[in-house]
DNA sequence: CCTACCGATCGGTAGG
DNA sequence: CCTACCGATCGGTAGG
């Protein structure tokens, strides 16, 4: 909104950007590997050479899409920890974040990308993804914590912070959104599905 | 053991199968698309244009590697869907032959690759795999079903099958064979983990 | 950001 | 199953 930086105007699009969306949409689609750079190109309407005068590399925008994933994740599923409600509702309120980044519009692609293509990131940066990865996981064992604490779980080890994660991640297998279940119903039959309580209809 | 079809003898090994399983290796290691077939050839010490003589294309090799993959899954879980035993036993039974087979090292290669490159498959053998794979899952629906009629589970829904599924499969993310946590073990959790049940230690 | 290009590599094949 | 090869395509670059 304000001008920190040198912010975009209509005028002047910011065509990085545009790479990084267009790539991020790529990579989810074909892979990382089966994408070309003349893919890419042709979606942001450049020659095929022109992608490397804002990127050094294939690898380096590999990068940016995965890092855009996890930010987004990060900073959705923090904003719903930091809600204050019971337990039971600040992580009914992170399923949703999490799920809304990895199934919605917005941020599907970039999450797609960071679960399937990570492996070809370059070591470095894979292992500053992997640091982030820890740091965002470490919140979903907190709130594990809390609702053991609070009698709704029998087991908050980190085993069913794995289950727990896969069972999330895997509704980029299946998920449609143009399917019956809406991301907030899904939500809520996984805490339903986690805490063991039955829910009507 | 005994000698249906053109039985291999130690004189004669089976190359084929040798290339299916070093494309499976490489296909879970470095994904379809980034595997080369000079990389297959030199894993079973071919030279580059050897291994058309037994495949028509590498999408074949890679046809190969998935059927292979599920057909071992569906195998051992079915067996373990009909050995016999109350729901919960049957449960833990069938948990524990899909992770055997995701997770050891006789079957994980093709597993890795069912899951992470089926995208790359041609539209036709996909169909197939899909058709399979909706096959396989309905042993799932089955056994939730039974699991709900003892009261076992609150909810049988599809997206309960969906949520264990994706608990299932992501365990190759995480699963190391040489850590602390062995696959019966993975099993017994996520089964007290569905059931809701507290598990001793 | 485009033009024009390069060396490397790729899947696949003919002929034996 | 090997030898020798082909046309296509790839990531990336020099120069403007």
């Amino acid at each position: 909104m304000s001008t920190r930086k040198r912010s975009a105007t209509a005028d002047e699009p910011n065509r990085r950007a545009d790479i990084v969306r267009a790539a991020g949409r790529l990579f989810a689609e074909k892979g990382y590997a089966a994408t070309t750079i003349r893919d890419i190109a042709k979606a942001v309407d450049m020659q095929s050479g022109s992608p490397f005068y804002h990127f050094k590399t294939k690898h380096d925008m590999l990068r940016a899409v995965v890092l855009e994933g996890i930010a987004a994740i990060n900073d959705a599923v923090i904003k719903a920890a930091n809600s204050g409600g019971t337990p039971r509702a600040t992580f009914e309120a992170m399923l949703r974040a999490h799920l809304d980044q990895l199934l919605g519009s917005a941020g599907r692609d970039f999450a797609a990308t960071l679960l399937h293509e990570s492996r070809h990131l370059d070591p470095e940066v894979l292992a500053e993804v992997t640091a982030l990865k820890d740091r965002y996981e470490a919140m979903w064992q907190k709130v594990l914590k809390d609702l053991k604490r609070a009698g709704l779980i029998a087991d908050d080890s980190a085993v069913t912070r794995l289950f727990l994660m896969g069972a999330l991640n895997w509704t980029v297998q299946w998920y449609r959104p143009e399917g019956a279940q809406g991301i907030g119903q899904i939500a809520q039959q996984l805490a339903a599905f986690v805490l063991g309580k039955k829910r009507r209809g």
